[in-house]
DNA sequence: AATGAATGAGTGTTCATTCAT
DNA sequence: TATGAATGAACACTCATTCAT
């Protein structure tokens, strides 16, 4: 239990901290002191700060994966599935709001030597997700509830739209309630008929 | 014309760079060696590293905008110029697309200290352009060829759905002209009537 | 005992270091070498390098404080005091003789930018000293040792009398005993009666 | 005339600039810039940096060659000479004031590598104007003007009584006319008959 | 296990000097 | 001559990581 509360508090702190600075302007320095444990403590429990910065990340897809795993033994349509990951997802990040800049693919895409360890973990927890998604996705078509498309695409377009209204939340916040008219246009689109 | 010519080297090395490894892990004098000048020179040319990078992000900016002011001498419907802009776009993003990187909005979010000066330039680049196409969305909705919806949503919602066709074409390349796809889901969206 | 011996240790490596190269040509990796630490550690102790420049000079006039504070309390004329402080400050310059080029008033003046921090130090420190002074020959002036003069002009006419000395020490050292030549010069002056 | 012109510019500029920023803090841009000339241009009137540093100060000093040349011919006691010599220099620094640092003797000594060209060629300056002093303080003894002294060490103590009185000038402006007290001081002394 | 002092490689930036024009 | 663009050595300072206690 001792290790684990060391360990959790230092895994807050470094949420914090990354979040706040991002993971290069973040040392470890600040993620001991927020974690009020001494510098040499952080690497008893993570080999670096890369190390560190993958557990938190692992943390939240973790959590999104237990949700998707929950919502699968749901007897609901696909439908009414997406509209709960959306909302439930959506809730999540804004909660989270400043930790997000750890999440977006193109992050993961910034750096060659630090990054080279993390950015394949990442890819690999999106594609998990995406292949849940798509999954439901295949079922909606199945049902005849969704147009027959891509499901793979249907899936990156949706968790885009799910990225869509938190940007709308947090860059416009004069806009009331985006993402009500975000599921309009993800499911009825754009056009007029 | 030599002058510009090195300004020029200098830019193309530090975009090839700073896509190649990231904002942080660029180092000047990478820069400068890719550029083929010392690293002294860069400095002729640019005041810090930041601003190296600002240059950068401002000169993709800048074609935007060209672009988009162009558009809005042709005498076509919305739903054609938004096509268009989608089309021109993914075009462009598949060129740049190792230094795509550098404009996430997520990104920019990532650091305090050093992106200081940077964050508000990019926000005020991407506002201006999702105020364009808010107009465009606008005189569609005028027109009868859009539905009714809050203009600055869907414009925020049009410029994601093309983020989403670029990254199925980078992460997924065995999807073949995903823009298709998302064009229909765009315009009709994801459910079946 | 450990700690205060390191920064002891990079103090007396600045001093010598400083004292021998000045405050520009004087790396801190000079420093840190000829103190036997690595240069991050004088940065656990000092926060820059002026600061460790300042650090030194204060110690010296700490111990000139220290000097006059006691003095104060010596029941001995004002002339017997001035003797004093001659003879003890004139020893102590000379045995720290290859750091005065730290203390001088115009070398502060040297600088804008680095030194801003530096100077007002030195003018408050010096200021404290020339104060004393001024009391202590204020005091002579009351008991008829010393002619009516204005006191602090009397001070800093002193001070000088005593740098005249040190001067003449380093840089004619073929004369011998130069300060009981200025202690007469002093105290009669230079005119015949 | 042209060439006289340039170079004469440059000295100036320099003076100004080294005056203001001192010798590390002046860049040689600085000194172009104020010169109105390229930075080049300077490197075609002197070989380095250190170069133009020296020549500005030999101009000081020939000016005050120049000064007790003219004097050694006038037919006026010592006494009146010294009194010349303190009064012509007193206003001459003052005219200078924000030069002065770079005369100082202690200055001289702070560098190594780049002052060390410098040290000697003011060393020798001084020693040639003390020289003259002592020559008319050994005149003053010789005419039982002055009491009877080792002249150099009067002439050391006589420079360093017009310094005081420059330093009580430009650190304590409040004070009115220090000069006349000097004089007092230096002729005849701190204490009471 | 926990500490935090010590390390030293790494980087942005400056600036004296050179040299092609 | 005069220029000023280009150079690259030099340096202050940071920070991930180690290790003696």
């Amino acid at each position: 239990m001792d290790k684990g509360n060391i360990k959790e508090k230092i895994i807050n702190a470094a949420i914090k901290t990354f979040a706040e600075k991002g993971f290069f302007e973040a040392t470890v320095d600040d993620i001991a002191k927020a974690a009020k444990v001494a510098k040499g403590t952080v690497y008893l429990y993570f080999k670096d700060k890369p190390s560190l910065y993958v557990s938190i990340i692992d943390e939240h897809f973790i959590t999104g994966f237990e949700f998707l795993e929950e919502l699968r033994k749901e007897k609901i349509s696909s439908l009414e599935k997406l509209k709960k990951i959306a909302n439930n997802w959506l809730n999540y990040m804004l909660k989270f709001k400043h930790e997000l800049p750890m999440y977006s693919l193109e992050n993961v895409n910034m750096t060659r030597r630090i990054m080279k360890g993390i950015q394949p973990i990442i890819y690999q927890h999106l594609d998990k997700i995406i292949g849940h998604i798509t999954e439901i996705i295949r079922q909606g078509i199945a049902s005849s509830e969704l147009r027959k498309i891509e499901p793979k695409i249907g899936a990156v377009y949706f968790l885009n739209s799910i990225r869509t209204a938190f940007l709308l939340y947090v860059f416009y916040p004069q806009i009331k309630n985006p993402e009500k008219q975000i599921d309009d246009l993800l499911f009825f689109g754009l056009k007029r008929r």
